[in-house]
DNA sequence: GGCGTGATTGATTGATCAATCAAACATTCA
DNA sequence: TGAATGTTTGATTGATCAATCAATCACGCC
């Protein structure tokens, strides 16, 4: 019955967190909800950051079971895995009336670097994330261009969710959910028909695009480097 | 000295709900570091919610003359103007850190639906940033293709930037915003090209791409309708 | 000088916050 | 049967929460 307690807690923190944010979230609330005693809370999570550091490794043991894996069966096509898995969220969307998308990106943007802890589990979880669908995007081969910088792509894509369902739940719509995924999906197409042109006129010249922004395209994969605010003051804006 | 007073409490309450979020600011800080007193607070702002309020609609009043209009300022060039204002952020991220994107995605995503009021201004703000950045792409009128759906390719942007700053300030770097925003101005520089072809070979086919998504192109402007949820029961995932 | 009005003060409210604790309970193995 | 370990109970802690209040202050107008 431990388990069951356990997994109860997190159920309910990891929707109410989801919900109304880590702060604005009591953990009288959860207990009530998962029903179990203040007490018996504090016996598996010490602390309320505990708690929200057992959801967010859920998040990311879950993340591949049910979500990537998801979208990478749905289809053998490369291509068509990135917006399977777009549609993943964009289901969520619908079946919560725009409520719920992504239940990291709220955290993800609540808590800042306030807690060490919790931010490198975030920033794992969006990095296994990227790592996943710039795996399926190198799988594509030369189906896209050459010289694309498959990682960056992956960060786009991952942008663009985060960014749309924003949109989404704030506007109680999925329009611009799918006006955005709409323009990504021509963003890639026109990748793909490029590299398909790009393939007769092999060792052509590059396009227009590709040699204004040659010094961002495929950089190597390094770490992200923590920087510091080197702001004296701050201003209003 | 009174409008100095509510502007002192304005500038730090902003600047707290940044930070730390709308439930995890507590009143009692916003009048310490404003130097004001509980009851003076209560005075302007009757409520948490009043400030909150306040905020957003000082948010709403600056987007044109300290964000949108800088970036207007920076370049006759419509397309320029995009990533002049994506430059904005960027500069917004370095000089904090990347502690500070948005000052409305944060709340964006905290108060989803909860507070009315508020999600109609952060949904107001979202819509004067797409109706302006739509405006510029209307501007670039034939050197884009003339089926793109300019509002959609708005949304897009602004996808990008609010995906790009989540990501930016959970890596504490700015590469994956460098990444997005890169990405970015290769489909734009795609579509200026596409569009300068298209000119050549007029009345030609239009493209794959354009062809696959033509029905989520150019859609009419429809005013976002608030869906509602019909989950019966919520799962975790 | 007297009056009115809005701004300011700061103590105080009850509610809720996260967290603690000793005691009771359940389960397992000796 | 009984000790041991792990789980659950629920009252209780002090701190902090948003919000209220009567009282005082500064200042313009008649």
């Amino acid at each position: 019955m431990a388990v069951d307690t356990k997994d109860r807690i997190l159920d309910v923190a990891a929707r109410m967190f989801h919900e109304q944010g880590f702060a604005g979230t009591g953990v009288a609330t959860i207990q009530r909800r998962a029903g179990v005693n203040s007490g018996s809370l504090y016996h598996f999570f010490p602390s309320k950051e505990a708690l929200l550091i057992g959801v967010l490794e859920r998040h990311l043991e879950q993340l591949g079971p049910s979500l990537l894996d998801r979208a990478a069966a749905a289809t053998e096509d490369p291509i068509g895995r990135v917006f399977a898995l777009l549609d993943v969220y964009r289901e969520r969307l619908r079946i919560s009336g725009c409520a719920r998308g992504c239940p990291v990106g709220n955290l993800a943007l609540e808590v800042g670097d306030a807690k060490p802890r919790v931010r490198a589990l975030i920033d794992g979880y969006f990095s296994v994330w990227v790592d996943e669908v710039r795996g399926w995007l190198r799988t594509a081969g030369d189906r896209l261009p050459a010289g694309l910088d498959r990682r960056a792509l992956a960060r786009l894509v991952l942008s663009v969710m985060e960014g749309a369902v924003m949109q989404a739940r704030t506007a109680k719509s999925l329009e611009p959910f799918d006006e955005a995924v709409a323009q990504l999906h021509l963003y890639i197409d026109g990748l793909l028909s490029q590299a398909q042109h790009g393939a007769k006129e092999r060792e052509g010249e590059r396009s227009r695009a590709a040699r204004l922004y040659a010094h961002v395209v495929e950089r190597p994969s390094v770490p992200t480097e923590p920087v510091e605010a080197d702001e004296p003051e701050w201003r209003a804006w």
